[in-house]
RNA sequence: CGGGGAGUAGCGCAGCCUGGUAGCGCACCUGGUUUGGGACCAGGGGGUCGAAGGUUCGAAUCCUUUCUCCCCGACCA
C-alpha cells in the first residue's frame, strides 16, 4: 500500500472524549470513529488489525476441531423467552420491533441460537462431542460505554459451543478451548494469566477468565510466576488450572497458597472468558441426545468467548510508548514500512519502490510512505501508526550507501548498507 | 441508574461573569522558500456558537426545556 493511495487520518491531538490511552491512539492514528456512545466505525487501519487478530483466533479454533459457522446479529425473542433469559437479561438487551410487532433483539449472546441448531440436526451420542463457533458483532447495552472499544456496546466477539455427552467429556471439550486461549494470546504476543472465575448470568459450574497483563489494566492480578513464562507447545491445562491466580478481591494475603517469592503482582485486561455450564440450556432447549441404551438425555454445553475488539485496545495498552502504538509483529496492520523522507529526490525515490516492489512481491504487507510533507511530521506518524519495522531512507545516509533501520517494538535504531536492506528486514521478520 | 463535567471551524481551545452579531493554535487551499524530527513567509477558505423556546432594540453570552458526549461509582467479552 502507498500512503498517498490509503485512507489514514492522523491527528495531532485527540479528541478530548477519549480519556485511556489505548482510545486516544486509536483515534489519533485513523483506527477508528466514534458514531455513538459505545459505537464505532472502523476505519481501513483498524480494520486490518481487526482482521489480524481475527484470523489469529480463527487458526487456533479450527487447529483444535472447532467449527466456524455464522449466526445472525438481530434474534426473534421466542427462544430467549424459552430459555428464560428474555425477562433475565433486562435493560443490556436491546430490543426491536419488526414491522409486523414482532419482538426481536440485538444478540448478546448466541447460546439459545446455538443450541436451537444444535437440536434441530443432532440426535445421536455419537455425533458428539462438536464444537461450533461464529465471530459475530454483539450489543450489549452497557449503561456506560467506556474505553474506547474496550468496552463498547457493540463489539465483535468469537464465541463457541461445546457440546458432549457427559462432564467428563465436556471438561475434555473444556481443557481443549483452554489450551487454544493460551496458544492464541500468546501468538499476539500477549502474557495471559488464566483465573477461576465467577459464572455470572450465564451460569455453571466451571469458569476461567484470561486476562492479559498491561501496566494500564483495570484490574490487579495476583498470581503465580510460572504463569509468565509459558510454553505455547507444551501447555496442560490441568496444570495451569492448578496454578494460583486471583483478582485483588479474591486475593488474601493471609492464606496465599504460594510462597511470597513466587507470587507476582500485575495489572490485566480481560480478553477471554471460558464456561462449563452442564445442561442448563440444553433442558430448556430440549437439545436432548440419545445415547448408547437409548436414553434421551440432554447435552453437557460449554461457552467459549474471546473479545476480539477488545483485543485491539487491549493490545495497545499492553504495547505503545508516549509516541504511539508499538505493535507486535503478529497483529501489525503492515509489517513494514518504508518511509521515503525525501519524495521529490529522485535517488530516494528508485530505492523506496525498489524496497517496496520486493516486498509487495513477497507478500510481505508493507506500506510506501511516499508523502510529500516535513521529515517531522512523517516520522511521528510512523511512530504513532506503530509498523514493527521501519525502513527509512533519507538523501544524507543514502549518499553515503546506508538507510536506517527501526524496530519499533524494542526501540532499536541502525544504519544499514543499501545492499543489505532485504535480507536484513527479512531476517527480523522471521524473529 | 446515582454523582460530576462538557457541547463555539476537521482537532485542541478562548470568548460567556459584565449582551452589541465570533477568535486563537493545529489541520486545510494557493504561491514561494525549505528538507534527518510535527519547518518558514505571504495570501485564502471554512462556524445556523448542540437543539427548541423565552427575555431584549439586539443573545455564543441571561432564563427555561431538551438532546448528545465524557468522567467517577455499581455491572461486564
Amino acid at each position: 500500500m502507498k500512503y498517498s493511495n490509503f485512507f489514514l487520518p492522523t491527528l495531532k491531538d485527540a479528541p478530548s472524549e477519549a480519556e485511556i490511552v489505548s482510545h486516544k491512539l486509536m483515534i489519533r492514528s485513523g483506527m477508528i470513529k466514534q458514531s455513538s456512545a459505545g459505537i464505532y466505525s472502523w476505519l481501513p487501519l483498524g480494520l486490518m488489525v481487526l482482521k489480524n487478530i481475527e484470523k489469529i483466533v480463527r487458526e487456533e479454533q479450527n487447529k483444535v476441531g472447532a467449527i466456524e459457522l455464522l449466526m445472525p446479529t438481530i434474534q426473534s425473542s421466542d427462544l430467549w423467552v424459552k430459555s428464560g433469559r428474555y425477562d433475565d437479561y433486562g435493560k443490556e438487551m436491546l430490543r426491536i420491533t419488526d414491522r409486523s410487532g414482532r419482538e426481536m433483539l440485538y444478540g448478546p449472546t448466541n447460546e439459545e441460537l446455538i443450541t436451537d441448531i444444535f437440536q434441530s440436526h443432532v440426535n445421536s451420542h455419537k455425533d458428539l462431542p462438536k464444537n461450533l463457533y461464529h465471530i459475530q458483532w454483539k450489543f450489549r447495552d452497557e449503561v456506560r460505554p467506556r474505553f474506547g472499544v474496550m468496552r463498547g456496546r457493540e463489539f465483535l466477539m468469537k464465541d463457541n459451543y461445546s457440546f458432549d455427552i457427559n462432564e467428563e467429556e465436556a471438561k475434555k471439550s473444556y481443557d481443549k478451548m483452554f489450551k487454544a486461549y493460551i496458544k492464541t494470546f500468546i501468538r499476539m504476543g500477549l502474557t495471559p494469566i488464566s483465573l477461576r472465575a465467577e459464572t455470572g448470568p450465564i451460569g455453571g459450574s466451571l469458569s476461567h477468565e484470561f486476562q492479559i497483563l498491561a501496566k494500564t489494566g483495570e484490574s490487579t492480578l495476583f498470581y503465580d510466576k510460572k504463569l509468565e513464562t509459558l510454553n505455547p507447545e507444551n501447555i496442560d491445562p490441568n496444570e495451569l488450572q492448578s496454578y494460583y491466580a486471583a483478582v485483588d478481591d479474591q486475593h488474601n494475603e493471609n492464606n496465599c497458597p504460594i510462597p511470597k517469592e513466587n507470587l507476582k503482582i500485575s495489572k490485566g485486561i480481560e480478553v477471554g472468558h471460558i464456561f462449563y455450564f452442564g445442561t442448563k440450556y440444553s433442558e430448556k432447549l430440549k437439545a436432548y441426545v440419545q445415547d448408547k441404551n437409548g436414553n434421551n438425555i440432554p447435552v453437557h454445553m460449554g461457552s467459549y468467548g474471546i473479545g476480539v475488539s477488545r483485543l485491539v485496545g487491549a493490545i495497545i495498552e499492553a504495547y505503545h510508548d508516549d509516541k504511539g502504538i508499538k505493535w507486535p509483529t503478529s497483529v501489525a496492520p503492515f509489517k513494514v514500512a518504508i518511509i521515503n523522507l525525501m519524495p521529490d529526490d529522485q535517488d530516494c525515490a528508485t530505492k523506496s519502490l525498489e524496497y517496496y516492489n520486493y516486498f509487495m512481491k513477497n507478500k510481505t504487507d508493507v506500506i510506501l510512505d511516499d508523502r510529500v510533507c516535513s521529515i517531522g511530521k512523517k516520522l511521528s506518524d510512523n511512530e504513532l501508526i506503530g509498523i514493527p519495522f521501519q525502513i527509512i531512507i533519507g538523501k544524507r545516509d543514502l549518499k553515503e550507501g546506508l538507510i536506517e533501520f527501526r524496530n519499533r517494538q524494542k526501540n532499536i535504531n541502525k544504519k544499514i548498507k543499501v545492499d543489505e536492506v532485504i535480507n536484513f528486514t527479512n531476517k527480523n521478520l522471521e524473529l
